[in-house]
RNA sequence: GAGUCUAUAGCUCAGUUGGUUAGAGCGCUUCGUUGACAUCGAAGAGGUCAGAGGUUCGAGUCCUCUUAGACUCACCA
């Protein structure tokens, strides 16, 4: 043996693994049946986005990684799933970022060119990805990877998208949306960061209609949508405005008459008691203009700007270009009371961080509610558990508020929602295209449709909106059932990315949605998958909506339990992403200190779903004891070799044991006893800490010492103990472990097997 | 506004259902070894376990309050 442990030996290890097929379990023919008898473990990969490289969140997959290898031991049929996401609006948004370095942007290109430029991008990424995930040692079923969107998995996730709407949970509607003008596209609630902002509330008067020198005088934050109002609210109990009830104030620049109404949820002492409404910006007014059949009057367009709902001098502006205007003109009139110092919260974009337009939009729904509430109940029943338990209550919380799931995304990188317009029953729909001298095109259909082919606009297509009134079909047809015209246009919105990912373990196991009769011998063994380890932050995002799915599809939990892990912070606490470039990446450690090490240290003494400093001292120090271990059997082996026996054997004569002898193996049985119950647990932390304790300071310091004045009586304890701990470890740092095993078997002749195949020990006593 | 979590050695953190002198890694002091060990070993300094009260034979561990910080969720102008 080598002075000191060399990482060199990873690769071909990890070739070997791959090569006995350990990582590929059989599924038998009756696969129902068998399932009782064998207790199949099951694990499917949070799938990375196939665009990202390797960072330190991923090397986190190392507990899935002890899991599978533990439970492998144990004897357990054992399934590791990896694969990879196309991450909708993520990737696009990565790719649109390398756009611009080129001086272009997603308007340069119908949506077919832009798709397939992103769709090469990411593949130029995926394989470098898995590359890595087998560098760190993952022992992952390679002949089962999937990608999202290859054809068989978006072909069953469409057939879901059909299966709800036709149970009557698929809707559209032009609801108050979160929207983001930087990416086009609206987000879920999900999707939005809420975060403090120091403004103002300006207060600003409004003229009674019919009534000299009186004013309601309202407060807001947001003076430039005034613009878009249809309405003042005020408490029917406020005794300020009682009188005023059926009269009409007159809207300041932009001259229309709107109605003051009556309503209990406005708070009598805040600001002046009296809220300007503005339907098509404001959630809230939105619900008040629906209750009060009030008029919507947008005011902003997709692109952000103000649009022809407002004098000319007003049109063309960004919100806060407005806002100034606004402000300047209303104080010009002498409108403007006063303004204040105001801080309040603003919804931002996740992924740009600019500022959400609340907009009204036409969108495609998911009614969630009859979702949500078997995955309440698999929550409430213990069919579905989770570890640490406290996120039962917060996963509770978040579902009984759920609402309706905005699964439609106005972007180009994802699978397009399954809905065929018919251009000519429905003229209203608003196309954005290229023609074909690459000029953009934005206009109604029944403006253009003389000037421009089907062929040329559907060729050069970006995006449309249609009306929600507009008529669909969910299959694709030659020509329209009505009118026989055969310009059928599909939906460009695509999916939610999470709507996919959110079927992810049904997809990956081959359920057949269409006819679950005809589902995959991997899907009636393996489901429910046994554990989902994942990022707590994706708690609602993808283990709320892959709990609804299953329930929904298959009548069972997708998943028995939910282990949430902690995430990888810098030394500053911060999270790492790559947008802030604080990404440490393990590959980089993985070249310094070993894969072993590195594994070890992120799981050495963590405590479940708490945060995690990442660093260098800490891998260093596993990197000393990965060698400490390398060394102990090496000097076992020098050992032995000193001895000279007659005959080396494992067989341990129990009449002949010494006090340190009893001592070491007692040890070792409780140790055996505690890693087992640690990892039946989560544990992992305490798990690793007591190994690193026993076998350095119990096996190493005292019984090694001791064994240097003895003779050959003392090798088969010497070598039973040194041998269960490298199975003990074995999960933990899989490469040293299994190089050593093998190097044990080659001096010695014992019976040839991979670590990663023997069996987990069992406490003698 | 609602909720969750954290507070333990100079630093980063463990401490599973309450039970003998509270632990690890790194750092620090002294000594030894350099014939297994990227050194390693032996010994040691360093903590009123945020503060106050309570339950208990017994609390870092359970309960209440206070203080400080972190995070999540949220359509209040």
């Amino acid at each position: 043996m080598d002075k000191a442990y060399n990482s060199s030996f990873e690769s071909q290890i990890y070739d070997q693994w791959l090569e006995s097929g350990a990582f590929t379990p059989k599924v038998p023919a009756k696969p129902k049946e068998a399932k009782i008898k064998d207790n199949p473990y099951s694990i499917i990969l949070p799938l990375p986005n196939a665009n990202d490289p390797m960072h330190m969140g991923h090397a986190l997959f190392t507990i899935q990684d002890i899991l599978v290898r533990y439970h492998r031991m144990c004897g357990q049929p054992t399934l590791w799933l990896p694969g990879g996401d196309h991450a909708g609006i993520e990737t696009q948004f990565v790719f649109e970022k390398r756009l611009a370095k080129e001086g272009k942007s997603r308007f340069d290109f119908d949506r077919q060119t832009l798709y397939k430029m992103i769709w090469d991008f990411v593949e130029d990424n995926r394989k470098l990805n898995q590359f890595q995930m087998k560098k760190l040692g993952f022992s992952m079923d390679w002949t089962r990877y999937h990608y999202s969107l290859e054809k068989p998995i978006v072909d069953n996730v469409l057939v879901t998208f059909k299966k709800l709407y036709q149970d009557g949970l698929v809707y559209r509607d032009e609801k108050i949306v979160n929207y983001c003008t930087f990416c086009g596209t609206a987000f879920s609630n999900l999707e939005v960061d809420h975060k403090t902002v120091n403004s103002h509330l300006w207060y600003f008067k409004y003229p009674v209609v019919g009534e000299k020198d009186r004013f309601v005088t309202v407060a807001t934050t947001r003076p430039e949508t005034m613009l878009g109002d249809t309405a003042v609210a005020v408490n029917p109990k406020d005794k300020r405005f009682t009188d005023l009830k059926g009269k009409k104030v007159l809207l300041p620049l932009a001259d229309r008459e709107i109605p003051i109404i009556f309503e209990d949820t406005i708070d009598i002492k805040f600001g002046t008691g009296a809220v300007k409404v503005t339907p098509s910006h404001s959630p809230e007014d939105y619900d008040m203009a629906k209750k009060h059949n009030l008029e919507f009057i947008r005011i902003f367009d997709y692109d952000g700007t103000s649009n022809q709902n407002v004098k000319n001098i007003y049109r063309g502006l960004f919100p806060n270009q407005l806002r100034q205007k606004v402000v300047d003109d209303l104080t010009t009139t002498g409108l403007m009371e006063k303004i204040e110092d105001y801080t309040h919260e603003v919804g931002h974009c996740y992924r740009c961080g600019r500022v959400i337009e609340p907009i009204t939009a036409p969108q495609w729904y998911v009614k969630i509610d009859s979702l949500a509430k078997p995955a309440i109940e698999a929550a409430k029943t213990g069919q579905l558990k989770f570890f640490p338990t406290r996120f039962k209550k917060t996963y509770i919380d978040w579902m009984e508020n759920i609402r309706d799931w905005n699964i439609s995304r106005q972007i180009v990188w994802g699978p397009r929602i399954p809905a065929w317009y018919c251009l000519d029953c429905n003229p209203d729909i608003k196309l954005n295209f290229l023609d074909k001298n690459n000029n953009i095109v934005s206009d109604f259909y029944r403006n253009i449709k003389d000037k421009y082919s089907f062929e040329e606009i559907n060729n050069g297509l970006q995006s449309l909106v249609a009306p929600t009134n507009a008529a669909f079909t969910i299959e694709k047809t030659d020509h329209c059932s009505k009118c026989k015209s055969t310009n059928l246009i599909q939906e460009t919105d695509t999916f939610d990315t999470w709507f996919l990912s959110g079927q992810w373990p049904l997809s990956t196991l081959g359920f057949n949605t269409a006819d679950p009769s005809k589902s995959s011998p991997d899907f009636d063994y393996f489901y429910p998958t046994t554990v989902m380890d994942t990022l707590w932050d994706i708690l609602f995002f993808w283990v709320a909506r892959m709990t609804m799915f299953g329930l929904y599809l298959t009548g069972d939990v997708p998943f028995k339990t939910v282990h949430l892990h902690s995430k990888v912070t810098d030394a500053k606490g911060q999270k790492m992403s790559k947008s802030k470039g604080n990404v440490v990446n393990p590959l980089d450690m993985t070249e310094k200190y070993g894969t072993d090490a590195l594994r070890m240290s992120l799981v050495y003494g963590i405590a479940p779903a708490s945060d995690f400093v990442v660093s260098e001292d800490k891998i260093r120090a596993q990197r000393n004891f990965v060698n400490k271990i390398w060394n102990s059997s090496r000097f076992v082996e020098m050992l032995i070799d000193r001895l000279n026996p007659k005959k080396i054997t494992l067989d341990i004569d129990k009449s002949k044991l010494t006090s340190a002898d009893k001592d070491i193996l007692d040890k070792l049985n409780k140790i055996i006893t505690s890693t087992t119950k640690n990892l039946e647990t989560y544990h992992f932390g305490q798990a690793s800490e007591n190994l690193y304790q026993f076998f350095w300071h119990e096996f190493c310091d005292i019984y090694i010492e001791n064994a240097k004045d003895r003779g050959e009586e003392t090798i088969p304890v010497l070598l039973t103990v040194l041998i269960t701990s490298l199975k003990l470890l074995h999960p933990f740092i899989p490469f040293v472990t299994e190089t050593i095993y093998q190097n044990l078997q080659e001096k010695f002749n014992f019976k040839k097997e991979l670590l990663i195949s023997s069996s987990w020990p069992k406490n003698e006593n």
